[in-house]
DNA sequence: CTTTTGACCTGACAGC
DNA sequence: TGCTGTCAGGTCAAAA
């Protein structure tokens, strides 16, 4: 579900009303997700304070004390904010009980999501290890992009998407970016031109920023920390439009699978 | 080294 | 009303 916009709408919405405050305590119904829950997540997140909510890629990061909570959302996970104790329901795998009767609550049913601890003190974490720069940071560019994928013979949509390379574009903006770009997705990333890959990092970074102002887009699980749906969903020019006119042109889009995903572009409009 | 495939899960939906 | 197959915002290890 949650890609980069999706993961920074959570994490706006958490840290003004996290920061400051001790946990309580952790529950742990369901320890199965992408890695297994660390048993002593309540031990070492007990009575610490939270100083922090920070972002890597898909990953969030809530520091508390020494400790650093790392959540990943996977393809369907969402973070709710409760402002008072509420029962559980199926899929409600994990709370974090928060001072003020707050409780952070992870649901995710098809759980391929993460909740783990980082290395004490240094925030280290094996996962966040070989991520590639964040997209809109300062590293990421399209001579970035051009060097890397020299002799590259992979569908350049699988090349942006592959977090090693950058991080947090996923499905949708990946689709939605080499729209922007006007590159079709199946083309090998190694021909393409340098030229070509400085639209694709400008319009990887604005197609990001967008989504985040907008609050993320929301296709069916998706939803902030209060509940609330992300309307990116309503400026997407060619995720999910098969057969719908490309804005650009008014062709057909048309839909691909590349790499077992759907891909999305327009014939026309992308080369 | 790069690239592809299969695995991990549940739920929604289409078609029979 | 079932059943079956397909698809879904992700990522990683293993195989090729």
């Amino acid at each position: 579900m949650p890609e980069l916009p999706e993961v920074e709408t959570v994490r706006r919405g958490l840290e003004p009303r996290i920061v400051g405050r001790r946990v309580l305590g952790a529950e742990v119904r369901q320890a199965k997700l992408r890695q297994p829950v660390p048993s002593d997540l309540d031990a070492r997140l007990k009575h610490q304070p939270i100083s922090a909510v920070t972002r890597r890629g898909k990953y969030l990061l809530v520091k508390a004390g020494r400790e650093t909570l790392l959540v990943h959302l996977g393809m369907s996970g969402r973070l709710r904010l409760l402002d008072a104790p509420a029962a559980p329901g199926v899929h409600d795998h994990v709370d974090i009980r928060l001072e003020g009767g707050l409780t952070l609550r992870l649901h995710d049913p098809r759980r391929f999501g993460l909740v783990g601890l980082c290395e004490r003190d240094t925030g280290a974490h094996a996962l966040l290890q070989n991520i590639g720069p964040e997209p809109l940071g300062e590293t990421f560019n399209g001579d970035y992009l051009f060097r890397l994928s020299r002799g590259r013979k992979a569908a350049i949509k699988n090349f942006v998407m592959d977090s090693h390379v950058v991080a947090g574009v996923g499905n949708i903006y990946a689709s939605e970016a080499l729209f922007v770009a006007g590159i079709r997705p199946s083309r090998a990333a190694g021909r393409v031109s340098r030229l070509r890959y400085a639209n694709l990092a400008w319009a990887v970074r604005t197609t990001l920023e967008k989504a985040i102002a907008a609050g993320g887009t929301t296709l069916r699980d998706f939803i902030g920390v209060e509940g609330q749906a992300g309307y990116f969903r309503q400026q997407l020019f060619v995720y999910g439009r098969a057969g719908q006119s490309c804005a650009r042109c008014g062709q057909a889009v048309k839909q691909q699978r590349i790499g077992q995903r759907s891909s999305f572009y327009c014939g026309h409009c992308q080369r």
